[in-house]
DNA sequence: GCCTATAGATTATCTTCGTCATGTATAATC
DNA sequence: GATTATACATGACGAAGATAATCTATAGGC
């Protein structure tokens, strides 16, 4: 049964996003064509004439999660003269995001995925991880504290702090240990020890 | 055909070390229970004898890993009376780590999808986190800069930003970027700006 | 209002997976 | 040296995976 042009881009769209959402949540093989488009309230049979393969989907996916995120984080920084990085650390490093990877960050949830796997998903990946770079360079700079070199430094530190905080966060099995990392970082974000 | 007992604990041991290897550089996932057999020179009609799942086996390969890294930390900065986290840090950092997940840290290879697996998984690897943690903290304590409070605190946001940049420096496609997110954390190490 | 291109459903295929049952040769035990 | 216990090999199973071919109903254009 054919289906309308809208639809059939807001079919595309919704297989995307829910893509999006359960690739974070279960991991890349942790979830198969067929779910992903029962997700979008689909069968598994259009799949192939809307993308090459599973790996190009999360290609996609990927680029749509880091979109969105880089998004919400220049909306959260926009605002603070003190550059907005404390708030975007806050959230960032919250146990709201450690318990829902489904709505935060993908290279969190991915990174090691998508490391073995091809240079669609890769690229895809690297853009997403200098977009977000850019948003904490930009808060750091906007706060003044030093030049643009060190400022560049400095936001790709402090970035990776945060992705590795909640990558250990979330393995570990010991709740206290996992809180303590997550303030760990976040005490040490710089220009934000409002904590 | 029957074993003699040390040659069957040679087998276990041989299987949990290339689990080990396997595991880190194939994820999870990308590695079956047959291959990880062949990989230790046996078929797969014996595993279930020595494991009751796949699962089980990877506990078991993450906390020889693990304890194996610890280790190796302890020795590389037993030494040194500035700590010794420099050194630590040069090498956990370095594109050779990169570029062979399989000898390396096990939470930046496999990190997420421990997250998503069982507590016998979780369990090792919190172990494995609170041993690597440890080490940085002793490090930061022999160098004496900060009261044990802070040492700790600190610790834990180095370690972060070490296992994070690991991560990052794997999943991005853009060798400039990677080189350039490892420097970064690497100049940023407490008491170690010896570049 | 008919024609045709096509989105998505149905169904099939082929692979690979984890797990388990059985067979067999040999180490351990007496 | 005979008996017993068992580690590993072989092979099979059912489930689930990705991918592909075919079918069909309808949207878009005339």
């Amino acid at each position: 049964m054919k289906v309308s042009r809208e639809q059939v881009a807001l079919n595309r769209e919704r297989i995307v996003e829910t893509a999006a959402r359960l690739f974070r949540q279960k991991g890349y093989d942790g979830i198969g064509v067929a779910d992903l488009m029962k997700g979008a309230g689909l069968t598994h049979g259009g799949f192939y004439g809307h993308f090459a393969s599973k790996e190009d989907l999360l290609a996609e996916a990927t680029a749509h999660a880091l979109q969105r995120s880089v998004q919400r984080w220049q909306e959260q920084t926009a605002g603070d003269p003190a550059g907005g990085l404390s708030e975007l650390a806050t959230n960032y490093l919250s146990t709201r995001h450690r318990d829902h990877p489904e709505n935060g960050c993908a290279i969190a949830a991915l990174g090691p995925d998508v490391a073995r796997l091809g240079p669609a998903v890769r690229s895809a990946m690297t853009a997403g991880v200098a977009g977000q770079v850019a948003v904490v360079e930009q808060c750091l700079a906007r706060d003044g504290a030093a030049d643009t070199a060190t400022a560049r430094k400095e936001a790709l530190a402090t970035y990776a702090a945060m992705v590795g905080a909640m990558v250990l966060a979330r393995a570990v099995d010991d709740e206290a240990l996992s809180q303590e990392i997550l303030a760990a970082v976040r005490a040490q974000i710089p220009a934000s020890d409002a904590s």
